[in-house]
DNA sequence: ATCTGTGAACCGGTTCACAGCC
DNA sequence: GGCTGTGAACCGGTTCACAGAT
């Protein structure tokens, strides 16, 4: 893998997981090889754009083969920086924050979450799974012991950008926001939201728009 | 509102939506009128880009003046569809489903989930708010009864494909998935899906490539 | 003077098509 | 012959810049 150049596009990362998963399925069907075609059929793209994500990042195949699922596995995994595990802080342990405590999808991809926090007395000290919600008093000092680069919030809209201030300011790198609001972090913080009521939003539109 | 040209990008309905929610805002502080600018702060684009989004559905503003903030509203909940509600039904009551079947965010938007679902005897008959988990069995028939035109999927991977099937055939024409699996529907079908795990991969990936 | 509406220019992501290697 | 790797062409979304309305 060489080095990327200065920036990819988040569309390639995005497929990028999404190769990783297929390849992990023809993994387990004891597939060694893969086409960029078959890669692309599962993905709903085309053999030229799976060829030209993975080229950005070197030459993984082998022409007139494809390329070893394994090998390819190993290398998109250290593409995405999925060697090593990344602790994770959820904060805000209502509803959403509880279900993502629990959610295997995190923990099979090497997100282990090391703390769980909330203000509300009544939630302090709850257990989901095998972790136990902390008052977010103790945040700053958990982040500085614990270190975690990525913090997921689940917190109300009203209290999302000050949340997002406090683990900026404790040292966290990268963000996962659930709250329905526009946030902003300083640059070298990456930002990313995930508004459900807009994906709805967006059906409506295309069920109210529909030929 | 003049009707939309062939296509519109996402990106832009996705915009229309978050204008929504500044809009609101604007609305409740008394503001009465805003202009593309001040729209364009709030949500990280450029004022260029909002009367661009704006103008591809009609002219909402006053040259000289800026947007009316009730008018504007107005035009986009009519332009994304939102003017009247739509019944949802959440498939899988899991953590994510009963997380959602309480999302506050979805009913203020217009989005009444209307029934809930599940095969787990366990959880059929428990009630999450005022909506009791029905046998997914009865699926079909109350999609018959209801029609519901949106299905949320919040079931495990291995039975994504085999319930987008089952709703398509009982006639939902808009599905938002969680389950972490690639998805097939037909074209008149439309399908979005939610990924909570790529979130994260997109954040370590550019935690790891951070210059 | 100010701010909208929009064609034109620009830019970057996708697709094409073919050279290169197995 | 088959499939990868990649420059070049293409396409569509964003930005620019200015004409037009108040």
């Amino acid at each position: 893998m060489h080095l990327p150049p200065k920036h990819i596009a988040e569309s390639t990362i995005r497929r990028l997981s999404l190769y990783l998963r297929f390849l992990e399925e023809f993994e387990a069907r004891g597939q060694t090889t893969v086409s960029s075609g078959e890669l692309a059929r599962s993905g709903g793209t085309t053999s030229a754009q799976v060829r030209k994500d993975l080229s950005f990042f070197g030459s993984f195949g082998k022409r007139g083969l494809g390329y070893g699922v394994k090998d390819l596995i190993a290398s998109i995994r250290e593409i995405l920086g999925l060697e090593h595990p990344w602790p994770v802080v959820i904060i805000g342990a209502g509803k959403i924050g509880a279900a993502l405590a629990q959610y295997r999808g995190f923990s099979t991809r090497g997100f282990h979450v090391v703390g769980m926090y909330d203000s509300d007395p009544a939630k302090i000290g709850t257990m989901f799974g095998t972790i136990t919600v902390r008052d977010a008093r103790e945040l700053e000092q958990d982040i500085a012991a614990r270190a975690p680069r990525i913090a997921v919030l689940c917190v109300p809209s009203e209290a999302a950008q000050g949340m997002v201030d406090r683990v900026v300011a404790a040292g966290v790198k990268a963000i996962l926001s659930f709250a329905p609001a526009p946030l902003q972090a300083p640059d070298d913080v990456s930002l990313r939201a995930v508004n459900m009521a807009t994906e709805l939003e967006i059906l409506a539109y295309s069920l109210t728009h529909a030929k």
